[in-house]
DNA sequence: ACTCGTCTTTGAATCGTTTCATTTGTTACG
DNA sequence: CGTAACAAATGAAACGATTCAAAGACGAGT
């Protein structure tokens, strides 16, 4: 055959109701042993495949969880994504993952396409200011999970790392070095870099002698750290920092290449270098890269278990669900209080 | 309200026909200029949003494609991806991505999902040998198009790109160079990278006195790389290669840190290094890195347009594309020849 | 033989949309 | 005034699953 048989065709083949074959999927308890039996081989016969088009007509909502991140791309959003589709899967949903591209229009497209297909909820790493469409979502029963960004509680939950102690445990880790003239790399107009900032200049304010020069980054790119690099290798070596802070992997390891490469500068012993994320290049970097890990996996995970929740309390209860920041420490900040 | 408004209680609304507002939505040019504005002004007030799953329902069909990838974390399946969304948003569709992860039963998994939904067709990656269930879902009307795969096509299309021609630009490029004695790092049991070396053999086999050297590698991994290139820093300077061609750009970052953290050898004046795949950390490296660029857009897109053609001619004829990847030269193959 | 209770099976109603044969309304023309 | 031609609006049927009240089957107890 080459459509597709249905529940119907599947009843008239075994020679029962329609009812009845809805049983054996879905209760197969109250039927019969005999008549489960010649069901289902009728089912293997027709090559039967239920249409979940109309199972969710009939259910009035899906099976689906609806995630939009930032970038596919990022090692960061993808490892969330992995993770929220294996915590998804284990309580029987699919997760559907849109990549916005940092663009809310298509940020908002996905949202118009994930209410159509009735999600069960939505988890989002939003790009502009979503507070509205969250309340209309609310409005229409769609509980949402706000992911890397913390919520106003009254609106809806959220899971986000700490990224004032994430900076905070960075520059703290610089100064147990005994470095002092510290300087912060990126790009302090996104909002988690600028979280990571205010952390390290706190630490750094609890020392006295301590100060923390901001450098500004075009981007967050490894490009964008090698000219970094390249200012400060150009400095006199007096003028250098002590201890470089980078507000994402990525840029420390542009960092890293280029003091390596003009080999003028020793990491660690002239310049220690953290990073921020610990990607996977991170370990297997030229020196391996000191980081600041995010638990990506728990991150995922505790959305799932959030969006469970709104489901259970009729999305009248809120929760921000804040995870800390873990220090990974590697050669790059090798050595001793010196 | 908190109930999501049908299309019945927009046309109570608007005073017309649930017929009317169904066509305001479809067909605006059959409705009236004075009564579209009444249902999309109730449309508006009620806060209406279609309902995907009786639309499916009664099409028969969904406007979904199912791409199932290896690994969504790997930058060129990622990119693949992207492409497909876009060619596929360009013809009304979605593409539900789902990750197998190299795991043959993730893979079933996700096909059975799919066939629930009655997506419209599939991409897939292969883990395991898919040609059964291929035949089933061609014989159920869901075409299928194998992505980095060559299939036979009698049974489906395909878009691939030709590993072994892309070995042969990566040797040939290095023997053009006048470099003689050249290793192949990789793992030849993986299926994309045995052609990759018989390429490479083919280009050596050309030039007398050329030879390769085949190191297999334990995975294919920055960290393996940087193993194999240990192993050749400790050799004796006349036994080392003149020229490294790694069977993916990981590897070759990791041959190339070892060799120039240790600083015994230049690249690539002592040994020219190539990679494959092209991904964006090889424009980035310590020594910015030649490779083979594979056309992932066109990966991508193309699997849609095939797609499409399989929608038309009723999945009857099928077609294997096959793409040339393209060698780019960067500063650590550089140099006249010798 | 009759009733009661339990287990199985039945089939009509329902979900929200699209489709399409019909009906209704309007205009133009002889 | 009659009617042909066309445009607009109608509403019942259909898609395929699930649900649930009702009917049927069967054995046990009296």
């Amino acid at each position: 055959m080459s459509q597709t048989a249905s529940i119907k065709d599947v009843a008239t083949h075994a020679q029962v109701a329609v009812g009845t074959v809805s049983n054996v999927l879905n209760y197969p308890d109250r039927v019969s042993q005999r008549t489960k039996e010649r069901v289902l081989k009728s089912i293997a016969e027709l090559g039967f495949v239920r249409n979940d088009a109309a199972r969710q007509l009939r259910a009035g909502q899906s099976r689906t969880i609806g995630l939009i991140v930032l970038d596919v791309g990022n090692p960061f959003f993808s490892s969330v994504a992995r993770a929220a589709e294996d915590a998804a899967t284990a309580l029987g949903s699919v997760v559907l993952v849109g990549d916005s591209g940092q663009d809310s229009s298509r940020e908002a497209h996905y949202m118009d396409l994930f209410q159509e297909q009735r999600v069960q909820g939505l988890l989002i790493s939003p790009v502009g200011d979503v507070g509205e469409r969250i309340d209309t979502l609310r409005e229409r029963g769609v509980p949402t999970v706000l992911v890397d960004e913390l919520a106003d509680t009254d609106r809806c939950s959220s899971v986000s790392v700490d990224d004032q102690e994430g900076g905070y445990l960075a520059a703290k880790h610089l100064l147990d070095l005994g470095r002092r003239r510290l300087a912060f790399v990126g790009t302090p107009s996104i909002r988690q870099v600028a979280s990571r900032l205010k952390g390290a200049q706190r630490a750094v304010a609890e020392v006295s002698g301590a100060s923390v020069e901001v450098l500004d980054s075009a981007g967050q790119t490894v490009l964008a750290g090698r000219q970094v690099g390249n200012s400060l290798v150009e400095r006199a070596p007096e003028l250098r920092p002590e201890a470089v802070f980078c507000s994402n992997d990525l840029l420390a390891l542009g960092v890293m290449q280029s003091l390596t490469m003009l080999r003028t500068v020793r990491i660690p012993e002239d310049i220690a270098l953290i990073g921020y994320d610990d990607i996977d290049f991170a370990i297997s970097a030229v020196v391996p890269l000191s980081s600041i890990r995010q638990p990506t996996e728990a991150l995922g995970r505790t959305a799932i278990e959030l969006l469970a929740e709104e489901q259970d309390n009729g999305g009248t209860k809120h929760r921000a669900v804040v995870f800390t920041p873990e220090l990974v420490v590697r050669q790059s900040t090798a050595g001793s209080v010196g």
